[in-house]
DNA sequence: TTAAGATTCAAACGAACGTTTGAGCGAAGT
DNA sequence: ACTTCGCTCAAACGTTCGTTTGAATCTTAA
């Protein structure tokens, strides 16, 4: 029983129940009395801290975010640096972006799995402040990484990549958020390897290392797959009437 | 007998209102008085004639998906029974998984874009009853489709088929969930093709065509990328910097 | 016409929600 | 010693939630 209480104590007891149980039951199935309860901190405390409930989800990720997006620029930084001008791979681009976030989920000091199913399961959700939020906080890695992209495939169109970056965000979030049916039909996938409820299977560094491993080949297949052939919409022109 | 006017009108009001409202807030944040003040129906109507709100959004994809559950096998039947007993194609088993859902995105009659949308941001939801609802609802298209994969890659490990199917079902997900950051940032994407918000752009089946247009080879490029090198974990043990 | 069943309706239920309040506490600062 | 200030606390705020009720209204068939 350490009595030992300072400011940061319950700010941060807040912040990491908060991260847990918004990623087991989402933003709006998580009461303010089941993180003050969870947390044994004062029903006020997350109001006092944080001013609500909203910005308390906006902390939980600003708090991670900042460290992956220095991180992100950083490792393009140091590419293009090595590259002296040339074009990088888009292997080393997929790598620095990708590999990046996954590495986050080997360290539970950075979060771990927790925070990686937090950001996917989030990451489609519709809520307006939500997505103004991720959109302020993506916008300067976002246009980095695409620009990169620009330069690494010169041959194919800018709007052909963004639909590319586009799908290989969706496989990533996807991935990371560990909700898919596939796991429950086969028994097998994300949520097998972690051991999601209570059983300890493999900790939170082999489950990442195991889901970069097989997830970054397929991205980069998807990336550069042959372009579709036809320009737009084939022959048959059905409009909707009225 | 077939004179449903009242019922049906009632109950089918109320399905068309809680898809879209369902698919614009969510499910929790979407509650029962906006979907009958929506449908222009008695706040009791819901509960008379689905029993429950958890009932009302089961019954909301439960009409939709016996359509695609049904549509899907039938398609893969159709391929097998072409082949003769031999294995398919991998493209033609994505065309008949992802094509046929993305046909539903064509058709208003079908939930349109909306039903995916809907579909692809509830996927990610981790309410208890809509993961085991969707479990139950998926189990046989998904097993029928793994086993044509199994058939048609004998030379890829099982393992690594589950796990590609997994980052297909993800990256088709998200994308039809249309929730993604690159579409604020950029300004690019399934939202900008959409209208989303009032304005009308292009119809639901330009939408669907182009989105399935740029998706397939995505899809298929990811599944047949060449299979991670190393068996398991490496040997270094790398850090991330702080 | 009339009785029975199906559907709609206004009103209310108890519970839970996010937030606010004002008193109380303990460790600095002077 | 006394004030200040950051923080915690129990209690209550007003609102909204999903659900239920029982009477009113409509539909249908004998």
């Amino acid at each position: 029983m350490s009595d030992q209480k300072t400011t940061h104590d319950t700010r941060d007891r807040i912040l990491d129940i908060a991260e847990r149980l918004f990623m087991e039951n989402g933003y709006e199935a998580t009461s303010m009395r089941m993180i003050t309860g969870a947390a044994e901190v004062n029903l006020a405390a997350v109001n006092y801290h944080f001013g609500s409930k909203e910005a308390l989800l906006r902390e939980v990720f600003r708090r991670r975010l900042s460290w992956l997006n220095r991180e992100r620029l950083q490792a393009l930084d140091r590419l293009e640096g090595q590259a002296g001008g040339a074009p990088l791979k888009p292997s080393q681009i997929l790598e620095a972006f990708f590999g990046t976030l996954l590495r986050m989920g080997e360290d539970e000091a950075l979060g771990g799995m927790t925070f990686l199913r937090l950001l996917g399961r989030t990451l489609t959700d519709p809520a307006e402040f939500i997505r103004n939020f991720f959109a302020g906080e993506y916008a300067e890695v976002i246009d980095r990484y695409k620009l990169a992209l620009f330069r690494a495939l010169p041959d194919v169109p800018k709007a052909e990549i963004v639909w590319r970056l586009h799908f290989m965000l969706g496989a990533m979030s996807y991935a990371i958020a560990g909700t898919d049916v596939l796991q429950v039909v086969t028994g097998c996938g994300l949520g097998d390897l972690a051991g999601e409820s209570g059983s300890d299977g493999p900790g939170d560094l082999v489950v990442a290392r195991r889901l970069a491993q097989r997830l970054m080949p397929f991205l980069l297949g998807g990336l550069r797959a042959p372009l579709p052939q036809s320009i737009d919409l084939p022959s048959q022109q059905q409009e909707p009437s009225r």
